[in-house]
RNA sequence: GGCGCCGUCGUCUAGCCUGGUCCAGGACGUUGGGUUUUCAUCCCAAAAAUCACGGGUUCAAAUCCCGUCGGCGCCA
């Protein structure tokens, strides 16, 4: 069989995260079957469709790696062919007009049960009654399908063999099944996924919560790879005892199987997402990362040189590449002295004002080679703590406030490394201005 | 209201089909400790689930059966 799949988002409204996974599911189930999977856009709500709605939908998914395969389908564009599907259902007696409406009319067996069964993929056998299913409307008075006739018809035409779709609509698969049954349309495998839901585990609401997966990840920071990560372990697990956490798209792609989806609902947790992001920041080479945050937001002026460096140092702090300018102001501009102490707690003033007066001394000293190595600028730090007999946080921390003015932040060596000779010499010599200061004062 | 799906640590989940190795495993988060000048990383440890509840089957149930409750979804 060509395995064929799909997703149908309506452009009415910004790519939702839940959308991204059933993309992703999806998608991963084309590939790992060797099939195609497509996208179709359900656009037939003029009102509310947008093209920038589509067009946020169709980045977003690029932006994930969720390429699809064909060309698209517009809903809007086939108006017609819905009608004529209608006309023929009312002619064959499946439907009929009421109130300048089609309705689809609900057959009392099908293939001699009372009941419509199929397997879904995700859940088992199901089945529903047919008396419990009242006839329902397939075009509506303004000329426009229901999502029942067009989804079924559209299936039909680009021949998809398995539907996968959100839960939301476990409960319409019976009636898509008899419009199959009635159009002699061959019924395709279903499978339903469980729903990503909020912390009080209702519906995520587009206007309360972080749904966009434009404007809620992609432009606070996050990454690709990290939100694939993280959207593919909401529901699905590798099973067979596995406990891999860590999944590109290119393993997924092997790994992943249907059986494995599972059937409840998934609370959307973020801190999960900034421990994933996190990761795949640290795994960037400085290099990548530097380009890509040059494409996400606008950088200070700065050589690509220094830039690197900079990037080298925080590279490991990050959550996200917005924390990348929050975090490294100082290094672009000198900071004022004052927004943490230049004495560590365990130290005291006059032996703060040596280990950074001693410092200064041994940085002047080294040779020029020292400043290109990190390893070589700290071994310069160590050996000052010992030749004047202090301890680390006489050093250390008075060298590492004076540069940036932190509390919290990058090792000294570090910083010597990124800001060079001159300007270091120039901020620790004002350190150990402030200090002096502090000594007549106290 | 009818029908349907779901119910294991705060969260994502493994285990459930094929009952015993599960006084329930992993991860995130949290807390404590180690490394360290700080933060982050890294390492170690801990707390955290009466397996929704009740009954049944069985020598034995998270796992099988029945019922109840709850959450959600679709339709009305």
């Amino acid at each position: 069989m060509n395995i064929r799949v799909r997703i149908a988002p309506s452009p009415t409204g910004p790519l939702h995260i839940g959308t991204a996974r059933t993309a992703l599911f999806n998608y991963l189930f084309a590939r790992t079957n060797n099939g195609k999977f497509l996208l179709r856009i359900e656009d037939t709500d003029r009102t509310r469709s947008t093209e920038a709605f589509e067009k946020d939908i169709l980045t977003g998914l690029k932006w994930l790696g969720l390429q699809w395969d064909e060309e698209i389908v517009h809903q809007s564009k086939r108006l017609e062919v819905y009608q004529k599907v209608a006309d023929s259902l009312v002619k064959a007696g499946h439907a009929y007009q009421k109130e300048g409406a089609t309705y689809f009319r609900i057959p009392p067996h099908l293939e001699n049960r009372s009941t419509v069964l199929f397997t879904d993929l995700v859940r088992g056998a199901m089945a529903f009654e047919l008396k419990d299913i009242i006839d329902f409307v397939i075009m509506k008075s303004d000329g426009h399908p229901t999502y029942h006739l067009a989804v079924v018809v559209d299936d039909q035409e680009t021949r998809i063999t398995h539907v996968i779709r959100g839960e939301d609509h476990l409960t319409n698969a019976p009636k898509h099944i008899l419009l199959q049954h009635a159009l002699g349309y061959a019924v395709p495998y279903y499978a339903h996924l469980p729903l990503i839901v909020n912390k009080d585990r209702t519906k995520m609401s587009k206007r309360r919560d972080p749904v966009s997966v434009s404007r809620d990840f992609r432009d606070q920071g996050y990454l690709p790879e990290a939100m694939l990560n993280f959207i593919a372990l909401l529901g699905w697990n590798p099973g067979g005892g596995s406990e891999q956490e860590f999944f590109t798209l290119a393993e997924l792609e092997k790994a992943f199987q249907i059986e494995h989806v599972g059937g409840s609902p998934s609370v959307f947790e973020p801190t999960r997402l900034d421990f994933f992001n996190a990761h795949y920041l640290r795994a960037r080479t400085p290099t990548a990362l530097l380009a890509q945050l040059k494409v996400f937001t606008k950088l200070p002026e700065a050589t690509d040189e220094f830039l690197l460096r900079v990037v080298t140092v925080v590279k490991d702090r990050l959550i996200t590449l917005s924390d990348f300018v929050r975090f490294t102001a100082y290094f672009f501009k000198t900071p004022p002295l004052t927004k943490a102490p230049l004495v560590f707690h365990k130290s005291t003033l006059a032996d703060s004002f040596r280990g950074l007066s001693a410092a200064i001394e041994a940085l002047e000293k080294a040779p020029a080679d020292t400043w290109e190595s990190i390893d070589a600028l700290n071994h310069v730090l160590a050996e000052t703590v010992k030749r004047a007999t202090l301890n680390n946080g006489d050093v250390f921390w008075p060298v590492r406030v004076a540069l940036s003015a932190e509390s919290a932040s990058p090792s000294p060596a570090e910083l010597l490394w990124v800001l060079g000779k001159i300007e270091s010499l120039k901020r620790l010599k004002e350190g150990i201005r402030a200090l002096e200061k502090q000594t007549r004062l106290g």
